[in-house]
DNA sequence: GGGATTTGATTAACATGTTAAGTTCTTGTC
DNA sequence: GACAAGAACTTAACATGTTAATCAAATCCC
C-alpha cells in the first residue's frame, strides 16, 4: 500500500470529524450491550445467592468436571489468572471449592467443587434454567442456536487472526 | 476431555441433580468469549495510545456529538455512573474532555469533547479501522452485519423481558 | 549436581464493574 | 416560601479486569 497518511479519501464535508464507523454500531459495542442484556436478567438472582457473575462461571465450570487444574480452569471460565486467584481465595474460604496441589507437579494448583459448592449449585439452578428458558422463547430457540453458532464461528475466525502491521501513522514511540 | 465424575463408591447420595445446560455452550459465555476475542485484536493498538477500552469508547461517543449529558453519555457509551464519573475526571485532567453545568438544571453536567480529544482520535483511528476491516474480511462482511443485526434483535427482546416469577423451589430449605 | 532459564501461580498496582450511601439541586405541595 | 420528595450526579466500598513484577517449582544445559 503505497498510500500516503491522512489523504481524504473521500469527499469529507468541512466537519472536524473522522469518518470512523458508527460508533453505537460497532462490534465490540453490539456485543456489549447484548451480553449486557442477558446477564441484566441473571444478575438478581445471583445476587440473592451472594453470588457474583465470575463466582458463578466457576463453580459451573467445576461442577461439569471431577477436578481440574487452575490455568485450565481459567480458560474455561474466561477469566485472567489474577481474578481467578483471588475468587478461589474467596470460594475456597467459603468452603465452596477445594484444592489441592498436583503430584506430579508441585506448581499446579488442582481445584474441584465441594459438596457445599453442589448444593449451593443445586439450588441456583432452577432459576437459572427458568431465565434461560424465558430468553430462549423470546428470541426464539432455533434462532437462538443460530446466534450460538456464529459466535462460535466468529471466534474461531479471530483465534488465528494477528493483524501485525501497523497501520499508517501508527508506531510512534 | 470430558472425565466422569468422581465415582465415589461411597457416599453416594445425590440423586435429583437437574441437569443444567453445557457451561461453555450457555449463551453469556458465548457471548462474552466472543466479545474477548474482538477485544484482544483492539486493546494493544489503544494501549500504544494510553487508553482504556471504557475510555476510548467514551472519546468515540463525544466525537459523534457536539455535547451530550452525562447520564446520556453512560447510556451511549454502556457504562454505569459511577465508573462514568471517575473516568471523566481523568479524561478532563488530561485535558481530552471539557465539562460545564446546564443553564437549565445546574445537576446536569454536559461534556463534550476537546480539540486534543479529536486529535487523539485521529490517531487512534487508522490503526482502529485497519483492524475492524482485517476482522471482517475474516469472517466475512456480510455475515457480519447479520451478525449485527442478531445483537440487536436479541438487546431489544430482551429490552421489555421481566423475569417477575421466581422459579420453583427458589428458597428451597 | 548446580546454575540459568522457563513455567504455573500469586501478588502488586491501577482502572473499571457494581451496589449503596451521600450531596446538591430541582420540583411538588402545603 | 419552607420543606419533603425526587433527580442527577458523586463517593464509598468491595469485587473484578488488566498488566507487570514476584516467587517457587520444574526443566534445560553444562
Amino acid at each position: 500500500m503505497a498510500t500516503p497518511k491522512k489523504s481524504a479519501d473521500r469527499d469529507a464535508p468541512p466537519e472536524r470529524r473522522i469518518p470512523m464507523r458508527d460508533f453505537s454500531k460497532s462490534l465490540p459495542m453490539s456485543l456489549l450491550r447484548a451480553r449486557e442484556a442477558v446477564m441484566r436478567q441473571f444478575r438478581p438472582s445471583l445476587r440473592r445467592h451472594g453470588l457474583t457473575e465470575q463466582q458463578w462461571r466457576i463453580l459451573r465450570a467445576l461442577s461439569a468436571v471431577d477436578a481440574i487444574e487452575v490455568t485450565e480452569l481459567a480458560r474455561s471460565a474466561c477469566l485472567l489468572g489474577p481474578s481467578l486467584s483471588r475468587i478461589l481465595r474467596d470460594l475456597e474460604a467459603r468452603q465452596l471449592i477445594e484444592r489441592r496441589a498436583a503430584k506430579a507437579d508441585l506448581r499446579r494448583g488442582v481445584v474441584s467443587i465441594s459438596q457445599k459448592g453442589l448444593r449451593l449449585i443445586e439450588l441456583v439452578a432452577p432459576t437459572s434454567e427458568f431465565i434461560y428458558a424465558a430468553i430462549a422463547e423470546r428470541y426464539g430457540a432455533q434462532k437462538l442456536a443460530e446466534l450460538q453458532n456464529m459466535l462460535a464461528s466468529l471466534e474461531s475466525s479471530l483465534a488465528t487472526l494477528h493483524v501485525t502491521e501497523v497501520a499508517p501513522s501508527e508506531d510512534a514511540r
